[in-house]
DNA sequence: ATTGAAAATGAAAGTCGTTTTCAATTGGCG
DNA sequence: CGCCAATTGAAAACGACTTTCATTTTCAAT
């Protein structure tokens, strides 16, 4: 790790490492305030710009991908060897993972077709997950409007 | 469509009216503010506000949905009778639709598996469109890095 | 036509995650 | 060591989205 920083000419620091391995003890689809909240149980002098900036560098080197699933929180998603869709549960918000190598050939195929050169998958699959469903059993059409109640 | 309105509660009026017929007019993925800027061609003192209230109604009306591709900006897609996936060029920002018919059937099972209830698909595909690659062939490695440059 | 309650409007302000600024500190090579 | 560029942390800036509120307008019921 701190060769991997070395040779791409970034410092290694004392919150940098410590972000670092936060980082990588979480578990996957951390936003910058989990992350920031980790480090600072640790160390509560880093800075929440500190946290951020070195999660940006983690997916510079490659380490993490960022992720928006459209609530306005970006997620850092550990990168994977081969690209994962995402089912969104609207409920708990929390995102499953899922092998999407069965689709890949016709997405690669419907760009090939239009002369689109993708370098870039983002497969979001939105709905309930099971132990939402099994939780809000009697009233789950109220849950399934999570954010369309404009002048209940 | 002032049935439509009118037989869910809610009043027409004429920035209302105008709001709806440019929306329709312009082509597909309109951001609140390619809207705000069309509408105030034809009506200087409509206001933004209103102009963005108007496209959640749309919403709510089912008439469109909101497309969150991650730059933070909201495009409002008219809905269409099947889910379709975007191409998002990278360099130009524009988004080219495609079918998914050919792979909804494999992440339905995959969502399946995991007793997941999809509601929603999001399939997008990032990349370069073929006009901006003939665009820039000479440095496309420059445009291919085009929010990675932090302290070029 | 008149009227009044409810909905809609527009300007301005508020929200909130992200990003930048800047002075002070620190890492690491020579 | 000693220097210089990289890094840090606090605070401010940013920007799209959303809400507030006083005023205006719609429209159903007189
Ligand atoms: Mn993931
Ligand atoms: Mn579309
Ligand atoms: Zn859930
Ligand atoms: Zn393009």
């Amino acid at each position: 790790m701190k060769e991997l920083l070395r040779t791409k000419g970034f410092k290694t620091t004392p919150q940098r490492e410590l972000i670092f391995d936060c980082f990588f003890s979480l578990g996957k689809h951390v936003t910058v305030d989990e992350l920031y909240q980790k480090v600072r149980e640790l160390d509560p002098s880093v800075g929440h710009s500190t946290v951020w900036r070195n999660l940006k560098l983690i997916c510079q080197l490659g380490l993490a991908e960022e992720v928006n699933i459209g609530d306005g929180i970006t997620r850092y998603d550990r990168t994977t060897p081969k690209p994962h869709g995402h089912f969104f549960c609207r409920s708990c918000k929390k995102l499953l993972e899922f092998d999407v190598g069965s689709v890949m050939g016709a997405l690669v195929e419907a760009a090939h077709e239009v002369k689109f050169e993708p370098d870039g998958y983002k497969i979001e699959i939105q709905g309930y997950c099971s132990d939402c469903r099994q939780a809000s059993r009697p009233n789950d059409a109220a849950t399934g409007s999570a954010n369309d109640e404009r002048k209940a």
